[in-house]
DNA sequence: TTCGTGACGTA
DNA sequence: CGTACGTCACGAAT
């Protein structure tokens, strides 16, 4: 054996990893036609590949634990007892990863008696004997003991997907001890993953201590009688699990292995039988990654087309107009997939861009600068043929064609967040129409509750394909013409493969939509509400920037006073707005009884705040309360102030698929909460005026919408006579519930009864009715059975809702819009609990969603035909803000009260209230 | 710079 | 131990 070659042994913990990748990535979505789930598999494989890319290993292997019992288990029955079972859809993948490393021909290795960490600890010391650099990937933290120079253990943080280094200066860092010392400082913790407890109350921190003190475990033990305290004498207690945990973490190092080393030498894969397994996995991406990586380790290219996967088809860039019409007129009658290329630069939204203007990033969120999209290029793709068409120095004769295309509702188009395209297009002075699907939106409506829907993600998710990075949009090259280069190629190709991946989804989205009878939701109600939120985005509402800034030196003032009492009471300066600094001041120096706890120590919330004061009084306490309500009325206009755009109007931005619930959501600025129930906050709402040109802002909210959505889902009688008598709904129901007259109806029957309406929709416990009444449990219980005897129907509703949720999976809306509750069965009495208030939630405010949106559609509708020049600008919920030209109130009035009232048809009517005034504030009577 | 946490505004 | 959101500041992680 030569000394001179550079080796590497890559050696993993099959289960472990394969475990962690199971968890990190959804089963249902990796099951394959006979049923097979495949998500361990494909999380295990695509990790080993990118780490043979990354770290290039000149041997690898894997070594695998058997269900044989093994020494530990023979030694301490209990080790590894009480673990849950494994989930079903488990089963058959560490077979199939067996499978796979075979058509890789990278060995796996088991010993019976022993588990897969001794293998790899054997493993490693011979590798480091014979000169190898080592590279243990282990999802157990035992392993962190066979750190070396010339061993890294890597470690996995987060899913499969960051594996990086453990380090023994990392291990140093996070734990205190370096890697030699972390079996006995895991033995004195304890694991709880292999049942085997340590000493009580002794955590990382205090091993650690006791490590750094005397040494190993031995010295520690030792020299236990010195140790006072509780954790002492538990030391002394449980020495024995101390003992016995040390024996069975450390890792033995020196099993006869069933192969030498050198026959883990990495080789070629075994192509026809790779090929085969993964087509039987339905692995279309992995397949080519698996030929990319070992074709780049072995000097030939593998790379081959997967004949089964729908190709791509290669990009053309169309210059002229004769090219573009060619296509379009080919591919006419049928919905191609259409990617725009957007590039954000500061601006006004809707407003047409600044020459030269550079592009933003917009993933910062450091400021709140007012942005806009460019368009600057077009992707067409149809299933087997794309043009694409970069706008900038177009030619007339290709932009007509273009403008036509894109504003011609007969040609139907599948695109990725219409609203932004809207706006973005608007700019550039062109329309879009025949939007028959937006991934965006369908992705959202079919699993409302995804973080995000970028193309990538969905592709990923529903294509099991990988968009890859994309090349930033603001680099694009604009030499094209005759030198249309590699670069541009390049970046058409990308653009391409986005719109045919919007072709892809949209086949699976429409036919799942069309499956649940929501095709409508998203034709009839989001994609139109889409172009009506562009609108109203464009529009944005007016500001006085004068009542801004004295509103701003105004809180200043304010904070000022607030702040030199506060550091005057404290007896020193402080940062007030520090949770942190707040504990160590409030509990340890001034020694203040202790609040509710959080994962930080006590919690310093307003709640706690006031208790405290109200227990002691104290002068601090007293300012800091004032310093938090004005600080956070300060930062609301200071958000609002870099929100500004040159129009001197705010143009917030809905998001149409962020709620699970069906609601929009509202960012940079959220206008969805500025202030209104405290007198300074809603100062705030002063500051938004009516535009110039127009006479007065309308507000327009549904009464009690969340309500008559209950009485109306429930058919409860009572409830909905209470609506029908049209007197005060909280008077009706306390008479019914404390049999009175209601007349006789106390502030605070009214007041009980108000709470307890209002929390039922959030599926509200006796518990927490007198928390927020401050009234006995008991009470509380009493309260509510009283209503659920006067209606009674509404008891049952609620019920009915979980019980319905629980069977079918989800919950729906009156429009169809449904929300799916998986945790509802789940074995975590947390998480189901959490599940069910959501599955009592998710239909009222979802209906009411619904409703709103409705609503608007038809305003929106009624305004266009009436050629009025008065506009909607902003949706709170249940609120719209509207801005009336001059002579239109009274006509437009009228057609917000009956798009509003008419918007659904309830076995109870829909109240709308209006307000009118210059003011947001003073519209809000 | 990015992330999690605590806090707090709205319906 | 009441639903649904978005934003801010802090402080600790790179």
């Amino acid at each position: 054996m030569t000394n001179t070659e550079k080796k590497t042994l890559l050696i993993l913990d099959g289960h472990s990893m394969a475990f962690r990748a199971f968890y990190a990535l959804p089963a249902e979505s990796f099951m394959t036609e006979s049923g097979q789930y495949t998500n361990a598999v494909h999380g295990f494989t695509s990790m080993l590949l990118t780490m043979i890319k990354e770290r290039q290993p000149t041997h690898v292997a894997v070594a695998f634990d058997l269900d044989t019992p093994t020494f530990r288990s023979q030694d301490y029955a209990e080790y590894k007892a009480g673990r849950a079972k494994t989930p079903e859809e488990f089963h058959g993948q560490i077979d199939l990863i067996n499978q796979v490393m075979g058509t890789l021909n990278i060995p796996t290795i088991t010993v019976d008696g022993y588990e897969a960490d001794d293998i790899l600890a054997t493993m490693a010391a011979k590798g480091e004997a014979e000169g190898f650099h080592v590279l243990v990937v282990s999802g157990d933290r035992d392993t962190f003991q066979l750190i070396t120079d010339k061993t890294e253990v890597l470690y996995p943080m987060k899913g499969v997907s960051e594996i990086p280094p453990m380090t023994a200066a990392e291990v140093e860092r996070r734990y205190g001890v370096g890697p030699e010392r972390y079996p006995d400082l895991a033995a004195l913790v304890g694991e709880d993953a292999d049942n085997l407890p340590g000493v009580p109350k002794v955590g990382p921190k205090t091993a650690a201590k006791w490590i750094n003190q005397y040494g190993g475990t031995a010295q520690i033990l030792e020299h236990a009688d010195e140790i006072k305290g509780k954790v002492g004498e538990n030391l002394r207690e449980y020495r024995a699990n101390v003992e016995r945990n040390l024996k069975l973490n450390r890792l033995v190092r020196d099993l006869d292995l069933p192969i030498e080393l050198e026959s883990t030498r990495l080789e070629q894969l075994n192509r026809d039988a790779m090929e085969e397994l993964f087509d039987a996995l339905e692995f279309r991406t992995m397949r080519k990654k698996a030929l990319d990586t070992f074709g780049e380790l072995f000097g030939q290219s593998t790379v081959t087309e997967d004949e089964d996967a729908p190709q791509v088809p290669e990009a053309r860039i169309v210059t002229e107009a004769a090219a573009a019409e060619e296509f379009l007129s080919q591919h006419s009658g049928k919905p191609l997939g259409v990617d725009f290329t957007l590039v954000t630069v500061k601006g006004t939204p809707g407003q047409p861009v600044e020459p030269n203007s550079l592009p933003v990033k917009t993933t910062s969120r450091s400021n709140n600068t007012p942005v806009t999209d460019d368009v600057t290029a077009v992707a067409l793709c149809a299933q087997d043929d794309a043009i694409y068409i970069q706008l900038p120095d177009i030619n007339a004769e290709l932009h007509a064609v273009l403008a036509d295309y894109l504003a011609d509702p007969a040609e139907e188009k599948i695109v990725h967040d219409v609203k932004r395209i809207v706006k973005a297009l608007h700019g550039a002075g062109l329309e879009l129409a025949g939007v028959i699907d937006d991934t965006n939106i369908s992705g959202y409506l079919i699993q409302p509750d995804r973080r995000g829907y970028d193309l990538a993600e969905l592709a990923s998710f529903y294509l099991k394909t990988e968009l890859g990075e994309q090349s930033p949009a603001g680099q694009q090259a604009f030499d094209f013409g005759d030198g249309a280069d590699d670069a541009n190629q390049q970046l058409a190709q990308e653009r391409v493969e986005r719109a045919f991946t919007l072709l892809q989804l949209h086949h699976i989205f429409a036919a799942e939509l069309i499956e649940r009878g929501a095709n409508q939701l998203l034709l009839g109600l989001e994609i139109p509400l889409a172009l009506v939120l562009a609108e109203m985005e464009m529009t944005g509402i007016a500001v006085s920037t004068e009542g801004m800034n004295e509103l701003l030196d105004h809180f200043n003032e304010q904070l000022e006073e607030i702040t030199a009492r506060a550091y005057a009471a404290a007896g020193r300066e402080i940062n007030l707005s520090s949770p942190k600094q707040l504990q160590e001041l409030l509990f340890d120096e001034l020694d203040l009884p202790k609040t509710r706890k959080i994962k930080t120590g006590y919690s310093t919330d307003a709640e706690s705040l006031h208790e405290l004061y109200n227990k002691t009084g104290n002068k601090f306490l007293e300012a800091l309360m004032q310093h938090r309500d004005v600080t956070k009325l300060k930062q609301t206009v200071q958000g609002l102030a870099e929100a500004l755009a040159d129009d001197d109007r705010i143009h917030t931005t809905y998001s149409q698929v962020a709620a699970a619930t069906g609601r929009l959501s509202s960012l940079r600025p959220n206008l969805q909460n500025i202030p209104v129930r405290s007198e300074e906050g809603r100062k705030i709402r002063n500051i938004f005026v009516v535009g110039e040109g127009y006479e007065t802002l309308l507000t327009a909210d549904y009464s009690q919408i969340e309500m008559r959505i209950m009485a109306h889902l429930s058919e409860d009688e009572g409830l909905i006579q209470a609506f029908k008598d049209g007197e005060d709904l909280h008077r009706f129901v306390g008479a019914q519930v404390f049999h009175v007259e209601p007349e006789d109806v106390s502030a605070e029957m009214r007041a009980k009864v108000k709470a307890m309406s209002y929390g039922l929709v959030y599926g509200l416990s006796s518990f927490g009715l007198s928390k927020q009444l401050g009234i006995g449990v008991d009470e509380a219980r009493e309260l509510m059975s009283g209503y659920f005897s006067r209606f009674g129907a509404v008891r049952d509703y609620l019920s009915n809702v979980v019980a319905e949720a629980r069977k079918d999976g989800y919950t729906s809306t009156i429009e169809g819009r449904r929300r799916y509750l998986p945790d509802l069965g789940s074995s975590n009495r947390q998480r189901r609990d959490m599940a069910e208030r959501a599955a009592l939630n998710a239909p009222i405010q979802g209906s009411a969603a619904d409703i709103i949106k409705r609503a608007m559609l038809e305003l929106d509708q009624k305004l266009r035909a009436g050629n009025y020049s008065s506009r909607m600008l902003l949706q709170v919920h249940d609120e719209l803000v509207l801005e009336i030209a001059p002579g239109e109130l009274e006509e437009v009035t009228e057609l917000v009260k009956t798009s509003m009232g008419s918007a659904a048809t309830l076995s109870v009517p829909l109240d709308v209230h209006i307000g009118t005034g210059d003011t947001w504030h003073a519209a809000a009577h």
